[in-house]
DNA sequence: CTGTTAGCGCGTTCAT
DNA sequence: ATGAACGCGCTAACAG
């Protein structure tokens, strides 16, 4: 009366192919293992047929408790949602694959008490190296986690953690926003982020695009954060008598989201009126309005290169903390055509 | 010398904590597990500050190697760009984290051999059940498995894998959207489905769409698939004179943005000339054009009941497969309002 | 080339 | 209420 639905099988372990096979364990164990050259072909052939037949498949945990290797990379993410993060991760997940790497994702929604709660579980598991996403606002436990493995920022920083960072070259992105925008007529600019909750990458952006600001004499702009008051004072900047042409500069993918929302509920032709400019590069900007110009990030080499980072580090490579900032490259759409 | 990167102390185990606090291995074993009630308060007194000091942390593996649990569960995905799949998975993680699981996902891009690759990693990692969301066409890798461990399908069925489902009430989503456009005055439709490869919502979906057609006199429908003969296709199907006002139905989120850009290079004004209405309901619909009008599935719910269902099983409920199917909701937007 | 032995870190009988 | 001893599945050390 077992219903399909209930599992009966237990798992075949080392030492029924052992028996099944006429040898030791320790000789099955240099068959999975790398010490298959060092076996007679007669037996390896006979250890081959037992697994075989009895689709014998090792045990990881056992494996990783004996030789302290679990093969099991952690990532710890601030929002899944964010189109951005799934990329990297799929990039991570690939690079990890090629490598016999198992990838472990944990999401924190931006919440710290979750972000601690998946470290210790990561922990516990005893992941090899682990890839951060967060702000690590609890940066006690990363510090504790980072003295017991490797570990590699991924677009943000996180402060007192000296570790390997990859991400992208944010002075450089928003010094291609503003000449692109400059060069197109735009005038008078709104950077319009997500809270500034200490992100280290939205910070560097802000920062510089104030500091391209404040270099270009042609240039007027200011700072929004999607918070409460978005909605009030995009309203101001739109309704302001301005230098001239007005253009948002979102810096993400979110914002972008926040940014063209409002605009539209305000009534705005997307994008006869105003221009956009948009950090990363979301598969739908070329369909709203003329199309979003974005500057895109190599989300899946980001992703690659955070793991072939760790690997390196788990390959015993020590030194400094390094630096990994990929250019963005900038997409020309409508949404950066002054006058439609 | 040793710099940041290069991760040093190792590990703390039981025994160091039963040491430090001048009790056995056992002792602190029971204080880790469910047996705390058994100590004296002295004792237990003692290991907790032991725990404290040496900053303790259970090796989940070894718990597991012992055991028999793990507390791990596996979620293979077929697309991790589809958003529903993300949004699916958000709503499983955040279930298995209250329940003390953890999650590891992995990604097939819809690649049988990647399917395969990664069924291999969690059945080697003993996870003790596992999330299934792709098309399975390598069965027999998970028909053996589901001999070993409970299985949960969402959103498509495997053949021949007697597994609770959790998905859509594919039919009543159709029946919805059909019974919408007919109101809105459509008459001649064209359902946009990514490739017939065998993923059984999409056949249901299209099964219903035909069904629907032939039992309502007013409509005429045909059904296209994203593939190479797409565009023109499409063309066709624009420039055809027919019954009457024509309108687009993606079968899922990225039917609707292959959809909506074909339409967008065609040049045609979104969505002045031709309707749609899209399954699922992703975040940039309100952007386009007049907005696209979704039918929501309840991603997250979807998500939180597959691990639920899980869960039942792994505490031992037996029966024949059980079915969930969750209703669309209709969310009416600009894009189904004929002439503009 | 292969078998024997001894753990990895932990939970679980048995004793006491 | 607590400790000693064994084993989970596997690998590494040493023999032979």
């Amino acid at each position: 009366m077992n219903g399909p639905s209930l599992p009966t099988r237990s798992r075949v372990t080392i030492s029924e192919v052992a028996e099944a096979a006429g040898v030791s364990k320790a000789t099955v164990s240099r068959y999975i293992g790398s010490d298959r050259q060092l076996l007679a072909e007669a037996t390896a052939l006979r250890i081959e047929q037992a697994i075989e037949r009895l689709d014998y498949r090792p045990n990881q945990m056992a494996r990783g408790l004996k030789r302290g290797r679990t093969r099991l990379i952690g990532m710890i993410v601030a929002d899944i949602l964010n189109p951005y993060s799934v990329a990297v991760m799929r990039g991570v997940e690939t690079a990890c694959r090629q490598h016999g790497y198992t990838l472990v994702v944990c999401n924190t929604d931006r919440s710290t008490e979750q972000e601690s709660q998946h470290l210790a579980a990561l922990r516990s598991y005893n992941v090899e190296g682990l890839i951060v996403n967060t702000l690590g606002h609890h940066a006690g436990e990363l510090l504790s986690l980072h003295s017991e493995l490797p570990m590699v920022l991924v677009d943000r920083k996180v402060e007192a953690l000296q570790a390997d960072l990859v991400g992208l070259d944010n002075r450089d992105a928003v010094r291609q926003a503003l000449d692109h925008l400059q060069q197109r007529g735009y005038r008078d600019l709104l950077l319009v982020s997500e809270p500034l909750d200490g992100t280290s990458s939205r910070q560097e952006r802000v920062a510089a695009f104030e500091a391209g600001i404040a270099r270009s004499p042609l240039l007027q702009g200011r700072v929004l954060q999607t918070d409460g008051a978005f909605c009030e004072s995009l309203w101001d900047f739109l309704v302001a008598s301005g230098a001239g042409p007005k253009a948002l500069f979102a810096a993400n993918g979110i914002a972008a989201l926040s940014a063209t929302r409002q605009l539209r509920e305000f009534g705005y032709r997307l994008f006869e009126e105003i221009g956009l400019i948009a950090l990363d590069d979301l598969d739908w900007y070329p369909l709203v309005g003329s199309g979003i110009t974005a500057l895109a990030q190599p989300t899946e080499q980001i992703g690659v290169t955070a793991f072939e980072c760790l690997l390196d580090r788990l390959g015993g490579a020590r030194g400094p903390a390094r630096h990994f900032d990929f250019k963005a490259q900038l997409i020309v759409r409508g949404s950066t055509h002054p006058r439609g």
